[in-house]
DNA sequence: CTTTACTTGAGGTACGCTCCTCATTTATTG
DNA sequence: CAATAAATGAGGAGCGTACCTCAAGTAAAG
């Protein structure tokens, strides 16, 4: 009734251990009789290898790098902070990880940067980034390089990533639009959208769910066209400043991207902050303070906890050519509201 | 800089192998000074016990079991299905789980099963079950016995059971308040809360939140006394068209338990369902199903994946004397709308 | 100072697996 | 049919830990 182990195996299958190992490691040298022997007696027994004493004769330590965005991302903190308390978990399973500041805005340091990962010993990468023909290419690279890549956050689809982690930004935006939909009060009235920049990917699929939800359940409403921070303070100022005043009947308020503190400074001086319902996005001390506040409604959020784990999840099923369990790795989007705040 | 073991901490201390063994596993006869000796070696290391080495040498096999309520609860089949599904994951941690049906009506049969229990080598027991003398009881014999107990989905406060697993009742209360509070578009209004019955903490509490963040928040909506199904079909229909009948300007329904199907198809009679906002607890298939079609506007859930495996950790937390990791076993409330259902 | 009880050391075996070597058997080819 | 190549077997060491035994050491009690 005890687990299998490869000595089951090997008897079942008529074989020496020598043989069984070198069929589980997909070792050359085995004739596909043998080979198809032994996998008949796996499947027969239900032998399922077990990780922990594998990984402890094959002292195994899986070195994974995490590159995030440089800079004062209030969201890549929290990553951070994430990734350091998930230290003492990832000790234990022998995953050790270097996290790595990719600078944005200049992309002769990302190249320098990605370059250098290929030098030291990897086995795996989580790239959160936008989609720059640098980071195509260094992923193309890595991938060449036998070395497993997954996207986190924002997807990297044109790339040959092994997976996404994150949340569907389509799902997102929908999300979004139903919750203002039902916060908002009035009977109609416009829809003000903000965003650092509608160049990303995200912003983009966001919008685009967005819109679909306002149009199709709550034509009462009309959506304003992107307004554009730059992530830069003062030019979030200046827009919204002009924003508010073009239009007066401003019912409800979308920021589908980071910089939330600049923005949400904006708005309070505008008085919108107090008149309309506000969906934000990601839980960052900035977002958490203002639901506290009441100045914003709900933040759509993924857990970073969740985030984070995945991530190494999936790369070490990737280097062990395991098999990725989908179901645990969809990562929800979550509704934070002042209540039920974590 | 590889990780430290047992050897490692056996020099650092001056002592053998066979000594940093009894100390590390509590073993008697050693003199407190070299107890000290060597923990004082193992925290200079920063030497950490390799669970799966640990494991894999004690040929450990956690038997755990989980106790739910018998009968037709469809929240009870999610946590089942959830059960089944970690399977894999569990084989290839050592536990082994067998999940054991409590039939809630019949205290004898309760307490036979939970005899039952005792006989059989157990390492842990995880209980969802209301808070009867029986259970109780129980529990308390289990603790004598040396066996630990996580209270699942709803706590077991007055029993000495070791953690619990779930959402707090109060915040889930107070989330769905804010929710319904900001979805109801009318003015002002009554508020309809149902429930299988008041007897159970659960909806006590749920009660509690709600009626506070409505009184604070949303004055203008006062909140029915709440109505009482007994898990009984006739029961609910008859009790909701009198309800329905007595006020005709309920605006909003908060349905805190169980037996959503019955329900529903009540409200549905009465015409409630069209007109008035609905929060609902637990995603089960009837729930979902109502999210899809636009009667229910948002469920109150807690993620059953995260519930089982966070009472399988804790429960092998205790067996191991470990410490239990408590940032990560909090349970989330989950806010499920038609649009970010997972 | 002896007797006794308690502490500690030394060493071995086991867990399930990987990875290595070397010998032996079996199939393939000219 | 011999020479060569390929496939397989047998066995051992090691990963970090647990747990066991037996001997030797040290302290406290009489």
């Amino acid at each position: 009734m005890a687990r299998p182990t490869v000595r089951d195996v090997a008897n079942e299958a008529g074989v020496s251990l020598a043989t069984v190992d070198r069929v589980l490691n997909g070792r050359a040298g085995v004739r596909e009789k043998t080979v198809d022997r032994v996998q008949k007696a796996v499947t027969k027994l239900g032998y399922v290898r077990d990780t922990y004493a594998a990984n402890l004769a094959r002292q195994r330590e899986y070195r994974f790098a995490f590159l995030l965005p440089e800079g004062p991302s209030q969201f890549a903190e929290t990553i951070r902070e994430a990734l350091a308390e998930a230290g003492q978990a990832q000790a234990a399973d022998r995953i050790a990880v270097q996290v790595y500041s990719i600078p944005l805005n200049d992309p002769h340091a990302v190249v320098r940067e990605l370059r250098a990962l290929q030098v030291r010993p990897l086995d795996g990468v989580a790239i959160m980034s936008t989609e720059t023909p640098e980071v195509r290419d260094a992923v193309r690279r890595l991938k060449a390089a036998g070395v497993p890549v997954v996207a986190v956050v924002s997807d990297l689809p044109s790339s040959e990533r092994d997976h996404f982690v994150g949340i569907d930004s389509v799902s997102a935006g929908r999300t979004a639009a139903f919750l203002l939909g039902r916060f908002v009060k009035a009977a109609a009235g416009k829809i003000l959208v903000v965003t650092p920049s509608m160049l990303s990917r995200d912003s983009l699929e966001r919008r685009l769910g967005f819109d679909a939800v306002i149009a199709a359940d709550f034509p009462e409403f009309s959506v304003l066209p992107t307004v554009e921070t730059h992530a830069d303070e003062e030019r979030t100022s200046a827009v919204v400043a002009r924003v508010a005043a073009t239009y007066e009947d401003i019912v409800g308020i979308y920021s589908m991207g980071a910089g939330n503190g600049p923005l949400l400074e904006a708005l309070r001086e505008t008085g919108l902050l107090i008149a309309c319902p506000v969906i934000a996005h990601e839980l960052t001390p900035v977002t958490r303070e203002a639901l506290v506040d009441g100045e914003v409604d709900a933040v759509i959020a993924q857990h970073v906890g969740h985030l984070v784990r995945s991530a190494l999840r999936i790369l070490r099923a990737k280097v062990d050519h395991a098999a990725v369990y989908e179901a645990q790795e969809r990562i929800r989007i979550d509704i934070v509201t002042r209540e039920n705040l974590p």
